[in-house]
DNA sequence: CGAGTTTGACCAGCGC
DNA sequence: GCGCTGGTCAAACTCG
């Protein structure tokens, strides 16, 4: 089921010059046919005459997005290019290069552009640490910041019981250490810092909580008198501890309107429990992760009793391994959504808090800031993202759209997308996370890329479609098939993948000034 | 045969 | 204390 395999591929398709490279080899047609129209996708096309300049003169990643993105850009500026070429192959090769110019400064050329190929690679890979690490900075900041008044969320009532006001400091620093030795120590995602630091911030937020079903408590004594008849839950906490116990009283709620009967989320999960709900005609099922042994996450899953169309899953805990990208997408969703809600600073309602939590997350999730509800007299603070609707005359700023869509399908079997609702949200909650602004090359990039790649357009329409569908009878001018975007990007998906009440959905403020058309055809 | 699902039983928490 | 409910366990069962 799991699809990665194609990511690469895909990532490569996205952002390498490989496609380019061939068309290389035949300058003749570069010339007669140039792309004119990626190469409308750079502002800076301005500067294409000014490529005499050596790459690393230029900034990395604006000289990355050129090769990158443009792909079969450079060879149409290679009458450009011979300049610097020829300055570049020296007078070593001079001869040569005078009996027979074109064929030497072409391959020269190419060398230079596989040279340039890899170091953009690598440039990318650094740019994927550093937002990873932008995204941690970003979390301990909002930690921080918490921690100058820790008393907020305890006056919110969320995720407080009698416990929590009567800390022991104790213990809480033995949990501490406990995070660092079980997670921290090797963090493999996003979702896995996000939940130390999470902890350890919940962890002097709250004080332990003195029942050791809990988790915080880890004292033996007290623990096993506690739970004496139940070794197998004693051991598997004993593992889980301290990861997940605080985490583990935070639920994030998804509604998702979805016929299958769990949405996938990249994990794997395995049944262990269904039960009748009160109130509700449908079964409620109890799922754990099986991506690894221990693993202290789980899953409810219920449909609606008012809308049986409506699939209501409900996690809980983190995960104490790492996490295939798709799984990532949903941990950090919930993770995100669990750090809102156990940010405090908000009532009963959601508006506030979530608004407050979207500077934390980079501001945006504001656009779904309306979908979401926290319920703090609910047994445990639960936070709802409700997927089914879409705010009224809501507008999908996709404040950092270029991330967004190729981490969204980076991890995602394409099989897998009209069954994922949680993606879009989930790449909106990522996007302050990945990127800092001003990624308007990037979003070109990608932008081109999608249009290029019909597999991947399908699957984006799959996912929008999904999204959409699942997102009722939402307003908007329906009938439109082309998801616009205020600057013009437009993603058109057949009638079928619709919902007749389809809303529109903009995308994004930043995008690109070239219109990209996505068709699923 | 192993992994996953089903399902009845068990346990804990909570309200009365 | 009792009953209700949510959550979990584990044996039996199913499936590939």
């Amino acid at each position: 089921m799991d699809h990665s395999p194609h990511r690469p591929s895909r990532e490569l398709t996205f952002f390498s010059s490989d496609d380019f490279l061939p068309h290389n080899s035949d300058p003749t047609a570069g010339r007669q046919h140039p792309p004119l129209k990626e190469m409308d996708f750079f502002s800076r096309s301005v500067d294409k005459n000014c490529d005499s300049s050596p790459p690393h003169h230029q900034d990395p990643d604006h000289d990355d997005d050129r090769q990158d993105g443009n792909g079969s850009v450079p060879p149409t500026d290679r009458p450009v290019n011979t300049g610097l070429n020829l300055t570049r192959v020296g007078p070593g090769t001079s001869v040569e290069a005078h009996e027979n110019p074109n064929t030497e400064l072409m391959s020269t050329i190419r060398g230079e552009l596989r040279r340039l190929h890899v170091e953009n690679r690598k440039l990318r890979t650094m740019l994927d640490q550093i937002t990873k690490s932008y995204s941690q900075l970003q979390a301990q900041q909002f930690i921080a910041l918490q921690n100058k008044n820790p008393m907020k969320v305890e006056a919110n009532g969320i995720g407080l019981g009698k416990q929590s006001r009567d800390p022991q400091p104790s213990a809480n620093d033995a949990s501490i250490s406990d995070d660092k030795t079980q997670s921290v120590s090797a963090p493999s995602n996003n979702a896995e810092v996000m939940s130390n630091l999470r902890e350890h911030h919940l962890t002097k937020l709250l004080g332990k909580r003195a029942c050791p079903e809990d988790g915080f408590d880890r004292s033996s004594q007290s623990w096993e008198s506690c739970k004496s008849t139940r070794l197998q839950e004693s051991k598997r906490s004993d593992e889980q501890v301290s990861d997940q116990a605080p985490f583990r009283k935070a639920r994030v709620s998804v509604r998702a309107r979805s016929e299958a009967p769990l949405i996938s989320d990249g994990c794997q999960w395995r049944k262990y429990g269904q039960k009748m709900a009160k109130g509700n005609p449908c079964p409620r099922a109890y799922y754990r992760c099986t991506m690894a042994v221990g693993c202290p996450v789980r899953k409810q899953v219920q449909r609606c009793a008012e809308d049986k169309t409506v699939l209501i899953t409900t996690y809980e805990g983190n995960h104490n391994h790492p996490l295939p990208p798709a799984a990532t997408a949903m941990a950090n969703t919930t993770s995100a959504a669990a750090a809102m809600l156990l940010s405090g600073s908000t009532s009963s309602t959601s508006k506030e808090g979530l608004t407050h939590c979207a500077g934390y997350m980079g501001s945006m999730a504001y656009p779904y800031a309306s979908l979401a509800t926290l319920s703090a007299s609910a047994p445990f603070p639960t936070i709802t993202l409700d997927l089914t609707q879409v705010p009224n005359g809501m507008q999908l700023q996709r404040a950092h759209p270029s991330s967004s869509m190729p981490v969204m399908f980076h991890g995602i079997p394409q099989g897998q997308l009209t069954g994922h609702p949680m993606m879009f949200p989930q790449n909106l909650l990522q996007l302050g996370q990945r990127l800092p602004s001003n990624s308007s090359a990037m979003v070109e990039t990608v932008s081109a890329a999608i249009a290029s790649d019909p597999n991947l357009t399908a699957a984006l329409a799959a996912a929008i479609s999904s999204i959409i569908g699942a997102s009722g009878g939402g307003g908007g001018a329906a009938g439109n098939n082309t998801v616009t975007a205020p600057t013009g990007a437009a993603i058109n998906i057949p009638n079928s993948a619709f919902n007749p009440n389809l809303p529109v959905l903009p995308l994004s403020p930043q995008l690109p000034r070239s219109r990209t058309t996505l068709s699923t055809n």
